[in-house]
DNA sequence: ATACAGAGAATGAATGGTCATTCAGTGGGG
DNA sequence: CCCCACTGAATGACCATTCATTCTCTGTAT
């Protein structure tokens, strides 16, 4: 971010012929990977260039910026997780069953991709709150299933009907969110997705009548 | 962070005569502030120096660089919270009251000093990978008070013996976190501490025998 | 009381280095 | 031969940090 971002260009005009390359993808993949290593602030665009083995100035025939290739990472990530998620929810009626669920899908997709993950816990919050509410309407989705799944959980009588539903969700990501930083500063790169389990009985213990 | 960081001089030498002049605070203050709004990234120095009606160069009468300021700055706010914190938690015997305190600490400190809770929210994670563990250690602290409570109530037959401390206190850190991150992002500025005990409620819930 | 010297504190303009971004030019496919 | 994707050197901002200079005390001497 060197200038007073003029933002208003029309448009990133990707190659028509696109299909043919691979390029945009492996600037896409080059970018979390740099920026995974080094954080956003602290990497060059030729540094992102140089890993995708392209030119620097090819970068910008795909990206407006570099800011858009961080957006456009991160939002491409989110959006293929919650179609996931969403379909694999869909098909799962017991409103534990979907956060249990959702909390492996959640912890198994950072453990597949761990340079996706590093980048979203360091730099997605700092984005959330500079680079626009682009993330946040990803938060909003994300919340808007495990509430609905709270909901339910309550209108069926498994869940106390004195929870506050937001705090509830918001107690879920949480938990969720925490163990993939911790995860993230721990070097050992044990198998995430084996704690899901754990935090969802907690999660779950907690929110359920007694 | 320009250069490669010679890194190794001696030490900052702030004035003997200090305690007369409220200039380092007035630049920590103005560093926090001036923090939270751009973020650490896009907040020039001489932005800070302004908001601390200073000199540029002053900031570096007290602080070796800009990465110093950050660091000090949520060094001393850290500091000044665990130490509160382990003092009233002393006073405590219950684990589940402790804990339940400790939230309501956690969540009035951040309401209390909202720009400070903005740079913790934004810009500790990075931090916490990029600036060295300085505030990793910060970090164990906390987790260690959380684990011991814990403990504590497991060996007292309060919690569930089958309970993983560590992941337990994941669990009760990251809700707390994911408050004040929601709490950050939304405009409203309501009492964040009155959710503390409805989180506690589900935490401890969770912890709790049946 | 006044003057003065010395020391540290404070100042802010100038420096130097770093990069994001641009664009004139290249080359290969159709 | 034309079109475009692609290239990468050059440009222009930007800003952290420095340092020569000025200011402000404090104590001492007259």
């Amino acid at each position: 971010m060197k200038k007073a971002s003029p933002k208003k260009q029309p448009a990133k005009i990707p190659a028509r012929t696109r299909a043919l390359g691979d390029k945009y993808q492996r600037i896409l993949d080059g970018a979390v990977a740099v920026f995974a290593e080094k954080g956003f602030h602290n990497s060059r665009v030729s540094d992102v260039a140089e890993r995708a083995a392209v030119a620097d100035g090819t970068i910008y025939l795909y990206f407006r910026n570099k800011e858009e290739l961080l957006m456009t990472a991160i939002n491409t990530a989110f959006d293929a997780f919650m179609s996931r998620a969403r379909t694999e929810l869909e098909a799962i009626s017991s409103p534990p069953e979907k956060l249990r669920r959702l909390a492996q899908l959640h912890l198994q997709a950072f453990h597949d991709n761990r340079s996706l993950a590093v980048v979203f816990q360091m730099e997605l919050r700092q984005s959330a709150r500079f680079l626009a509410p682009f993330s946040h309407d990803h938060m909003v989705e994300y919340f808007g299933l495990v509430r609905a799944a709270i909901r339910e959980g309550q209108s069926q009588g498994i869940f106390r009907a004195e929870l506050r539903e937001k705090i509830a969700a918001n107690c879920f990501f949480g938990a969720l969110d925490e163990m993939v930083t911790s995860w993230v500063l721990d070097e050992t790169n044990y198998q995430l997705a084996d704690v899901a389990d754990a935090v969802t009985d907690i999660l779950l213990n907690g929110f359920t009548k007694k």
